[in-house]
DNA sequence: TCGCAAATTAATAGCTTTATTAAATAATAT
DNA sequence: ATATTATTTAATAAAGCTATTAATTTGCGA
């Protein structure tokens, strides 16, 4: 049998099993057996593929960081007024998550163990960053000027933001094991806390 | 030599470095190897003082988290009005944490890797929590009865708090990666960084 | 159908880790 | 001083992990 019964190939079960555990786990916790195991295939296959864990693992990591960037390093120039941009970053960062919804603790997990990961994401990412940064800096500093919001960093807003959305996520594993909301209700919450939260950041910069 | 120049017990020795270096890389990536090297004896004596890695870092880390949770699990019946009241937890949690920077990570690793922790956290906490959750429901219900807030659950409340302070901390390892901010001026930003998440979270309560 | 290349597996080397055991050393009480 | 206990270490068993190698099986074109 040359993989499970002419599905997906062998190279991509592994890609999409090494996901949800790396997701799971992290990159420590999480073996090359165990992979090979849920995959349904030999250990060996996975370094035949991929030749090494960490290879294995940045051929995910980067595409899920890239990910959970998205949204907050996409100038908008459409022609509407800063609040509602800035809802729309919200919110669209908010549904990137929703949708990945263990992407924040990968990526925190292994920034906070790793700092090479770090250097190798800013290198990918190259000028963009500093761009988008930019110009939101501009818009921030326009809008201060005319007294619509109140005097504010790029950086302290992106931090408000991203605390807000992401928490949300992170506390998950939480919520659950204190039987604190169960798993329907989890879903409602989390479109009224999308809405919460736009409107908590929003009010924020109110003079 | 019985320990080290007749200083503290290599019992102790070997606790505070256990707690360095679980704080530092949670409970997986940390060996009882590498916690006696940096305590300065052998690796049996970790064993012989707490027989098993569990044990010692269970030892240690029902007291952090119970440190975590300490503000917030505090009930607070001075005679001041309700905002107030709540700027003081805000602000003492923050206290905490900037005191201990890397607690926010630690539980956040272990309750989402390990969810027998947080079982075990739930039986040593016993009541409290809910205690806590009922005063402060009846606090905010009475608020908002008399119009001084918008409608609020105490869980959105917490999550809102817990989300703003925690981050500030929990991304430091990614501020320090990306070059963003200087050493220094990361101490004088926290302090910023309090009154601002008590703005906006008092700000929030708004109708 | 034969042969070659790709895919898959079995076996295993080399590390690291946790935990135990027995021996050695230090401290203490009698 | 000596017996006893507590502390510390060396050695090592057992297990799991990564990675490689060689052998086996499969797929496929000539």
């Amino acid at each position: 049998m040359t993989n499970q019964a002419a599905g997906p190939s062998f190279e991509q079960t592994i890609l999409k099993t090494a996901e949800a555990l790396f997701l799971e786990k992290g990159y420590a916790l999480t073996s090359t057996t165990e992979i090979a195991k849920n995959a349904g295939c030999n250990q060996a296959l996975v370094h035949y593929y991929f030749r090494t864990k960490e290879k294995l693992f940045e051929a995910i990591f980067e595409k899920k960081a890239k990910l959970f960037f998205s949204a907050l390093l996409k100038i908008d120039d459409s022609d509407i007024p800063f609040r509602e941009k800035l809802k729309r970053k919200i919110e669209t960062h908010f549904d990137i998550l929703k949708a990945n919804p263990k992407l924040p603790f990968l990526l925190l997990n292994e920034f906070t163990t790793n700092p090479g990961r770090l250097r190798t994401l800013k290198e990918k990412l190259g000028e963009l960053p500093v761009q988008v940064f930019e110009v939101l800096d501009k818009e921030l500093q326009q809008e201060a000027g005319q007294g619509r919001i109140r005097p504010l960093s790029v950086m302290d807003l992106a931090i408000t933001m991203v605390s807000l959305n992401v928490v949300v996520f992170l506390a998950r594993p939480m919520l659950d094991g204190l039987g604190v909301i169960t798993e329907e209700d989890y879903n409602h919450w989390l479109e009224f806390r999308k809405r919460e939260n736009t409107r908590i950041i929003l009010g924020s910069l109110n003079l």
